[in-house]
This record gives structure tokens, C-alpha cells and sequence, in this order.
DNA sequence: TGTACATCAGTGAACGCGCGTTCACTGATGTAC
DNA sequence: TGTACATCAGTGAACGCGCGTTCACTGATGTAC
């Protein structure tokens, strides 16, 4: 295994351990037992590591999508927003760590390359539910981004610390549920 | 106008103006015309101030939603949903902010006062509209949190970047008429 | 097989930076008598 | 009205920290002939 590798492989591990603040090059370096300067060797920057770190997240977001099971166009959509909760929820760094622009560099070739990726794929499944006869006339991508935009709030509030006040806080199952019926009926 | 005060207004506009990465102390005193230490007479530490500059944000969006015209449960509802998105681009750092748990104190009793009435304004909005016979079964917070995840999510999305691809990027207005159209029917 | 050279990951000291926070101090203002 | 004292916002030097990045260097590995 490359020592590149190594290095994102450290990283995402840190990062899934000790949180965003914890990638920083030294950390990463430290973690991986090399002196703080060697990351350089293989990355341009920091921006850069990070960069090759929220990729894998992106990856993983596309293989759960790939992985998921057979079904109506429906069912698979209901599974790939249920994935893409659970994949915030298990990877609260991670997830964090693929939206915060002022760490990761958005040019990155790669990076945009999967996440758009991840994207065509979501809307795809819009797209041929639509083919179905659910909401024939909307744009495919802009009805597939407004459902993302739902369950990236869902995600982000709920790690953010709860979804409505101390006093009461639904779980983001339950309240999933709720913006799935809200869009497919 | 107290020192305190000014303080607090300093960083907000500094926040609006320069983003959350300058809101430090010392840029913060800088920006106020006092020596670096000077904050420290009027707030324990950093976490402090910026939770009373976040506090700031979340009074706002009451404000807005006092400000609210009249009209129906539904009507108000939805100037509602587009006011929330509406503070947020017209003020990104601040949204930013208001959701940056590293940076700011979540135990803040001012903050926690003051976000968690939002939430039971929106909350009443869409009990007051339940009454109508709009998803009478479902518990309003329930209902509540998920369609201001929505909200949340077409913000934080919009700000990251663009809802979708490059290739296509929709309005956040016209991302959110498809999500109040899932929503409201 | 042996030799000279090139490549390249990694080292570790150093640089310069901005940060939050501490601390002894100043100077103005307010207050008690 | 005057004096002694307390309060308190602000000062500015200093501390210690971790950061990204630079740089000359080492040592192992691969390659050409």
C-alpha cells in the first residue's frame, strides 16, 4: 500500500476518532507515525489531504448506492435516503468534514468528480420514479435537490444537537418518516 | 450604549463582512478600536462572545417571525419558511455561526433561550395550521422539525455551493416551492 | 556483476504566524463620609 | 466642598501553544551502462 494511501487511510481515522479539528497535517502525520513535514511529500497542502479524505466519504456515499437492494423505483429511493442518514449519523466527522468548504478545496478534481457523482446518482432514482407518474413535470434534479436539501438538514440538525429543543427531540428516523410522506404521499 | 454591547455589534458586523474564521478576539478588538485584552473585562472567553453574537442571529429570525403580515395559518406558514431561508443568504456568516458548536457555548442560557423560542414559534405556526386539518395526526413538533430541516438543509446547501452539480443549479427559491409543494400539497 | 547516478520518501530543525489567555498596572469615574 | 477609597474598563507586555510550511539533508531503492 502507498504511502499516500496510508496517509488518507490515517486521517479518515482520526478524523472518525478524535473529530475535525484533530486533521490537522501534524496529527495526521503523528498518527501515522512520520514526522509532521512527510505528508508534504504526497500532498501539495493540507486543503489537499482533506480533500482526498471527504472524497472517500463521497465514495462511500456512491458505493452505498450501488450496494443497494433490489425494489420498486420507489423502495430504492426510500433506501437511498435512509442511506444517506445513516451514512451522516455513522460518520458525524465525516459528514461534517465533506461540507466545510474553509478545510477542503473545492476545485479538487476528484473530489468534485464523486460528489457530482453522487448527485447524478440520486437524481437518476428521481428520474425513473418520475417515470412512474410522481411529479411528472418537475425537473428530475431539481426535484432530487430539494429532496437532498431535506435529508441534509435532517443530518445536520440532528448531529447539530437534537431537531427542535432540549425539551423535545424526535428521533431523525421518526422524523425521516415524516418528510417521506411528505413527498411521496 | 455599554461596551458590551458594542462589542457584540463590532463582531456581528465583522462576522458579516469578513466571515466566521475573523471573528477572533483580537480581530474582534482590533475592529472595536481596544487593546486585545479588553474583550476579556466583558466576557469570559471567545465562546462567550460569539454566543452572544449567535444569540443575536436567532433573534432576528424572531423578529421576522413577529414581523410576519396576516393571513391565513397556511399563508403565514409559508412567508415563514421563506423568510428563514431568506435570513440565511442574506446572512451567511451568521447562519454559519449559529450552527458552529465548536465555536460557540451550547449551554449559553441567552442562546438556548432564544433558539429554542424559535423553534416553538414555528412550531405554533404549524400546530395553528394542523387545526385546519393539515396532518392532524402527527405530533406539531414532529412536523415542525422535519419541514425546518428542510428549510435548513436548501440553506446549508445554497451556501455550500450550489444545490446540485455544477452543471445544474437551481434557485433556492424554486427548491423551496417544490419542498412546500411536498409539504403543503 | 559491478559501478555511478538519479529518484524520492522521510527527517528534524527552524521560521513566522495568530491565537486565547494572564497579569500587573493606569486612569477615570463613582461613592461614602 | 473636600478627601479617601472602591470600582472597573482598558492597556500592553508576555506566555505558551499549535499551526502550515520551508529547507538542507539522509538513506534506501531503482536504473543505466
Amino acid at each position: 500500500m502507498g504511502a499516500r494511501t496510508r496517509l488518507i487511510d490515517t486521517a479518515a481515522q482520526l478524523l472518525a476518532e478524535e473529530g475535525v479539528g484533530a486533521v490537522t497535517l501534524r496529527g495526521i502525520a503523528k498518527a501515522a507515525g512520520v514526522s509532521h513535514g512527510a505528508p508534504l511529500r504526497h500532498f501539495p497542502g493540507r486543503a489537499a489531504l482533506l480533500s482526498a479524505v471527504a472524497t472517500r466519504g463521497y465514495t462511500e456515499l456512491l458505493d452505498r448506492g450501488a450496494a443497494l437492494p433490489d425494489g420498486t423505483p420507489r423502495e430504492r429511493l426510500i433506501a437511498a435516503c435512509h442511506g444517506y442518514l445513516d451514512f451522516a449519523l455513522a460518520n458525524p466527522a465525516m459528514f461534517e468534514l465533506m461540507f466545510r468548504r474553509d478545510l477542503i478545496d473545492a476545485n479538487d478534481a476528484e473530489l468534485t468528480r464523486v460528489s457530482s457523482a453522487v448527485f447524478d446518482f440520486f437524481a437518476a432514482m428521481v428520474a425513473e420514479l418520475q417515470e412512474g407518474g410522481w411529479h411528472p413535470a418537475t425537473d428530475p434534479r431539481l426535484l432530487a435537490s430539494s429532496l437532498w436539501a431535506s435529508l441534509h438538514g435532517l443530518a445536520q440538525l440532528w448531529l447539530w444537537g437534537g431537531l427542535a429543543g432540549a425539551s423535545f427531540a424526535p428521533s431523525p428516523e421518526r422524523a425521516l418518516a415524516v418528510t417521506l410522506d411528505a413527498y411521496l404521499g
